[in-house]
Order: structure tokens, then sequence, then C-alpha cells
DNA sequence: GTCTATAAATTGATAGAC
DNA sequence: GTCTATCAATTTATAGAC
């Protein structure tokens, strides 16, 4: 390698623009708009809105990015990573089947609350564009992987059988995803929000004997 | 009262307008709206969507309702009325807190089932108008009340003391709200939800003595 | 009660200068 | 990498005929 070495091996050095602040990225662009996005909604969001939260105009947008779509796109991808990433650590692919779904209650917990804006975003999404149907097809998979974990949880005798499975992984899911709704970063960190989840999940409300 | 009747005493009527359809009233145009709002989301419905939806133009939804934040705020209105009915319902108001617990999780899973479309509404607006923003003060309001519940049932020695009563009520709820991503009246409809909700609350999934 | 026609504003996106 | 200027399409809403 004695020729000069090419642009593209250089470390990637941030320009600054205007105001002293670095240029932005698809990745820092993406972070901003998916903020926008959870606040007023995908659809309620316009590229103009989205230009007055990053600091610029609405045309500097499309140089970063294809356009809505695109950043909602990449936005709805990284969610689903994320998610079926937990599928596939060790501790979801081996042992009993009720570690395995303890495993993953506990992994979509803590993926939820590290990708928040991600996920919520993902959650909300309706079908109304083939981007959004492709992520919807994504997300039923996941969840039928996760309902035949809770099927032969209750097969092997681990959980209650009076519980129709089906319905039971929709309602603790439901739960689960509804931290979106209220969770933000910063405030009851003190509280292990994925072990609480797994309590209520397996003992629920009830006193137990001997706690009381 | 010897004057003829006044058209207003009159029995109504429906007028059948073309296609021998009745003509819409405020109430049956909100019904049609809610449908689509649930399934496209509201911000992303046009008037235009609605029009199709009903059979009409456009502007004869303005001879209805004077606009497309009108229906939204009928809609929001009606759901919260319900919700908050369950609360002065006699098992809400007296007995031990546990019970009034029970009864208001039952009662909230009933009203969300019976108002679907309109309960599902109101749990995806994000606080873009005014409109919005006074119906999620009122379902702030009922929040904090079926809160101060769970507190009592705590404090009463009647539930678990190991989970935080905020986080455990906004997690039971997010429960019951999730219903409104999945159930569709006809489906699943002899499993007794309300019931199936309140033993995962209580016992959680974990298999009891006796019954395994 | 419903229609056609149209206004006024906003939207997602592009062209081309710096 | 960002800007101003602009376009074509869509959106909410109104006017006025039947």
């Amino acid at each position: 390698m004695a020729y000069p070495r090419s642009p593209s091996s250089e470390p990637v050095k941030p320009q600054r623009m205007r105001g002293n602040r670095p240029a932005y990225t698809t990745e820092t662009l993406l972070d901003v708009a998916v903020t926008v996005f959870t606040t007023r909604g995908y659809e309620g969001t316009s590229m103009e809105d989205l230009a007055a939260a990053a600091g610029l105009s609405k045309s500097s947008i499309y140089h970063h990015v294809q356009g809505k779509q695109q950043l909602l796109g990449l936005a709805l991808d990284r969610a689903l990573d994320g998610l079926f990433a937990v599928l596939t650590q060790p501790g979801a692919t081996s042992g009993p089947a009720v570690d395995r779904l303890t495993h993953v209650i506990r992994g979509t917990v803590r993926v939820l609350l590290d990708e928040l804006p991600y996920v919520t975003l993902l959650l909300r999404v309706r079908g109304n564009s083939p981007i959004e149907l492709a992520a919807l097809a994504r997300r039923r998979e996941f969840d039928q992987l996760v309902a035949h974990l809770v099927l032969r949880a209750q097969r092997d005798g681990e959980v209650d059988v009076g519980l129709d499975a089906a319905v039971a992984t929709r309602l603790i899911f439901g739960m689960i995803n509804s931290l979106t709704e209220w969770y933000r970063p910063g405030r009851a960190d003190r509280l292990d929000l994925p072990e609480t989840v797994v309590q209520l999940v397996l003992t629920g409300l009830a006193p137990r004997p001997g706690t009381g």
C-alpha cells in the first residue's frame, strides 16, 4: 500500500455545518425522524415537520434519504432486527420451554427499552403501504414463533393449562408492548422492568403464602 | 296541544336515499368514520376516504358534521363515557379494594369489547390537536382513579407487595388495552375474555397445585 | 340530503445555485 | 451538504344547484 490512501479508508471525521452542528448522516437523521414520528404519528408528520425538528430545509433531507417512506422502512427494520435477535440467543433455543419463554420475555422487554422509539413506531404501523405491510408480516412471524413457545410450555405442563395458549401469548406480549405507551428513559430506571414483567406474567398479583 | 304536531315530535322515519339506503345521521356516519379511522389511522384517513367508505360525496359529509375533527371528538367522547361508567357502578365503589379492582378489570374489558372501534381510536390518540389533548386528559384521569384502587388493594394486603403498584397498574391495563390490537367480534367469542384477563392478572401463568 | 365544481392551503418531492 | 424556488398532487372545506 505505497499509494496514497484512498479517501474511503480515512477515519470518519464529521464535517461541521452551520451553527457548528455535525453534518447529518442517514443514521443521525433517522434518529430525529423516529422521535418526531413517535410524537406526532407517522402520517401526522410532514416533511416540513421533519425539517423543522432537524434544523434543516426540506430539500436537504432528500440528500440523505429517498423520502419519508424510506425513513419509516429503516426504522421498522431496526426494530424487527432487534426483536428477532432475541429468538436466536442461546437461552431462547435450548432448555425447558418455560425457561426459553422467560428468556424471550426478558429479552423482548430489554430490546423494547433499548430501542424504544423504533419499537414504538413498529407497534403503531397500520399497513398503509407496502413497506408497512412487509413490517407487519415480519412481526406476525415473530408473534407466531413466540406463541409456539407458549404452547410448548403448556403441553409440557410448565404453565397453567386453564388458559388458551394463543390468547395468553397475545395478552402477555400486549402487556410488554404497552411499555411503549409510558416508559421514558431516566424515569423508573431503578425498577428492573424485565424482572417485574416476568414476575407478573408467571405469578400474577395474588399474594403468595409467606411473602404477605 | 291542539295545534298540529310540530315536525320534531314525529317518530323518526329514516328517509331512503339512492340505492334504497337509509339517509345518514350523525350517528350512522360516525360508525362508518370510526371504522375507517381505526383501519387507516385518523391522520391517514382523508375526507375522500370517508366519502368513499360511506358511499357519499365529500361535501355531503359536511352536511352531517362540521369536519373531520368533530367526528374524532364524538368518537373519543363515546369511548371515554363508556370507561368512566364502569367506575361508578356499585361493584366499583364498595367492598374490598381487590374486589373493586376485579370489577373494574372485568368492566373495562367488557366496554373495550362492546365499543371496540371507539376505544381503539381513543388508545391511538397522540395529542395532535386540542380535541385530542382533551381526550388524553380525561384518559389520564381514568388511569389515575384505577391506579389508586391498585394502591389501596396493595396497602390492604390483598395483592402482592413485591410489585410497584403504579407500574403494575400500567402493565395490567396495557394488557387489557392490547385487546384492541387483535380481538375481532365473532372470533374467540366462546372464550370468556373478561374472566381470562382477571385470572391472568391475579394468578399468572404458573401452574397451581391441584390443577396440573 | 346529496350532488358538482372549486377554492385555499398543505403535502411530498425535484431543479439548480452556492 | 445545504439552500431557495418551484411543481404537481392532494387535502380540508365551501358555494350553490337539484
